[in-house]
DNA sequence: GCCGTTTTCGGCCCGACTGTTTTCAGTCG
């Protein structure tokens, strides 16, 4: 896949164009930009999109015009990008890895290079070392500290985390705020407010009127590492989790205006003020101003922030600028699925197989947070390092449950299934008669993962025009930051799930959340059914249902698109074949 | 360079903090 590097390529042009000023306008760097973070976030490779819509298919992209659609093509074509190899020319450095550097713009970066010709990190690195880099005007021995700490903080990683990690930690620092009674309120915001899969950092907004005392606080918090900035209003943290957090303080009657703005994402937050401007209204994060500079969205609330604007309040999972805009004008925006939605979980492990817990600890445990039903879903026989069970010991297994709904006494109900795993011609490796016996089959990839894109595709139709299959667990079987998905063309594969009324898994785990939220939109498109499952492996697992249900918001879905938010007669009736 | 119930030309979001400066450019989100 050439994004990445296409990204990189395009970010190092926009780099290069603010070394040479004057010469292009502001507006043109940042159209770059804005180019490189498309195709930088781009889950389709952008040669696919190329090879198979030619320019105007990548013109659709947004922020790809003539001109870049164009480079795009003569990057694909030739291997080079002209207007890239001629600035490089007259700037010969690693703007790409100097730049990422927390400080280093590419004015520093090329400052370094003129006076000391130093090129990439390494010729940085032996700078600092021999403090050459003080003696420059502009730069001083803060800034040597500075670089040092940002290339400290670029070489342990700094990557994105999984929200399932970030969310907890960001809640434990919210709640210890609370109770230190120095601030009036505490919410988290930015990509974790509206749960993205994975974070890159925290925010935490701040109503209080003793800021800088609550700041003082912050900063001696026994999980900061480190602080990187701090000011009257804004702190930022190194964190010892390995993550940056940033907290703003702002009075009351800014924290709507502020709660919106450290929300939102870039494109949609750039789209509200534009609404603002047309308006001939002004928006920041401290307010919604009016030509006279009063606040007229005054007050606490986001609702009035976006009511002033002509727009319905939207839940943060919908805030990415994928078109909600638009809806919310037209008040027309979905009703999104709740957690109190939910009424069973289909994807359950037990000490049948490699989970922690008896059956009747998880009914209970799965009782006290008010599911109606929960579906057991030990697996098959080809998993055989969880001990997965053949066809003698699913029978056992089957007959257990049976015992253990008697003892519940309809508190909640146990659903007979088994996580199966479809073989490498798609196949069952159990047979039709145990598959007969559940509720509902569940369906799973876990062998021969690195097959080609086709014959594994085969291998899923296949499972699903089988008839046996209901639900297709965790699709793309890939580990966020670990594993890549498998190769799958997944509009076939939805297709065929449509054809054959398979549910697709929204599998809450949260280093899988699979489907992803842009493959659940991909998949509401050809109409199909959710189940969004724990795949819980022990009780407390079972908490991993917000993350589940985050990525069905983050994807539109209602609760008719869910199928276990259905009672349980229900549910049995829908899946069965 | 991109984009359009505000336009095919003329716009393009807004503010905080830092370090090195004597009023600001650079960087970040």
């Amino acid at each position: 896949m050439i994004n990445t590097k296409l990204a990189e390529m395009l970010n190092e042009i926009a780099d290069m164009l603010e070394l040479e000023g004057e010469k292009y306008s502001r507006f043109e760097v940042l159209a770059y930009r804005k180019a490189a973070v498309t195709i930088g976030s781009l889950q389709e490779d952008v040669e696919g999109i190329y090879r198979k819509s030619g320019v105007e298919g990548l013109m659709e992209l947004p922020g790809i015009g003539k001109g870049i659609a164009g480079s795009i093509k003569e990057y694909i074509e030739t291997g080079k990008l002209s207007k890239y190899e001629m600035l490089k020319k007259k700037y010969p450095l690693d703007l790409a890895n100097l730049t990422k550097i927390q400080g280093m713009g590419a004015k520093k970066a090329f400052k370094l290079y003129q006076n000391l010709k130093i090129k990439d990190v390494n010729g940085l690195k032996k700078a600092l070392e021999q403090q050459k880099i003080r003696k420059l005007e502009g730069f001083g021995e803060q800034s040597e500290e500075q670089i040092k700490k940002g290339i400290a903080l670029l070489e342990s990683g700094g990557g994105r985390m999984l929200l399932g990690t970030a969310l907890p930690e960001a809640e434990a620092i919210r709640d210890k705020l609370v109770k230190s009674g120095l601030i009036e309120k505490a919410v988290i915001g930015g990509s974790t407010r509206r749960m993205r899969e994975t974070v890159g950092d925290l925010d935490i907004l701040l109503m209080s009127s003793k800021g800088e005392k609550a700041m003082d606080f912050i900063t001696s918090l026994p999980e900061v590492e480190s602080v990187l900035v701090k000011g009257p209003t804004k702190t930022s943290v190194r964190l010892k989790i390995g993550l940056n957090c940033d907290f703003r303080v702002v009075p009351k009657e800014s924290f709507g205006a502020a709660l919106q703005y450290f929300t939102g994402n870039k494109d949609h937050n750039v789209k509200l003020r534009e609404i603002a401007i047309k308006k001939r209204l002004k928006l920041s994060e401290w307010g919604l101003f009016d030509r006279k500079e009063k606040n007229v969205a005054a007050g606490e609330s986001e609702e009035q922030v976006y009511k002033v604007l002509g727009l319905d309040w939207m839940e943060p999972e919908m805030r990415e600028d994928r078109g909600e805009i638009d809806l919310a004008q037209q008040h027309r925006l979905p009703a999104l699925i709740k957690g109190s939605d939910i009424k069973g979980d289909l994807h359950v492990h037990s000490k049948y197989t490699d989970g922690a817990d008896t059956l009747e600890e998880l009914a209970e445990a799965a009782a006290r947070l008010g599911l109606k039903y929960i579906g057991m879903t030990d697996h098959s026989k080809s998993e055989y390092i969880t001990g997965g069970m053949g066809d003698k010991e699913y029978e056992k297994y089957f007959a257990a449950i049976d015992k253990v709904n008697d003892k519940l006494g309809g508190k909640i109900k146990l659903l007979k299934s088994g996580e199966v795993d479809i073989l490498k011609d798609g196949s069952f490796d159990v047979s039709d008669k145990t598959l007969d016996q559940m509720d509902y089959v569940l369906g799973a990839i876990h062998t021969s993962t690195k097959m080609g894109r086709d014959e594994m595709t085969k291998r899923v139709v296949k499972a699903m025009e089988s008839g046996y299959l209901n639900i297709f667990a965790h699709p793309t079987e890939r580990l966020i930051n670990e594993r890549n998905p498998i190769a799958l063309d997944l509009d076939k594969v939805f297709e065929a799930a449509k054809k054959n009324n398979v549910v697709m898994e929204i599998d809450s785990q949260p280093s899988r959340l699979d489907l992803s939220d842009e493959n659940a939109i991909k998949a509401k498109k050809y109409g199909l059914k959710f189940s969004i499952d724990t795949d819980a492996h022990r009780t407390s697992h079972f908490q991993y249902m917000r993350y589940g249900v985050a990525v069905a918001k983050r994807a539109w879905l209602t609760k008719i698109d869910v199928v276990n938010t259905k009672e349980t007669d229900e549910l049995l009736k829908l899946l069965k074949k």
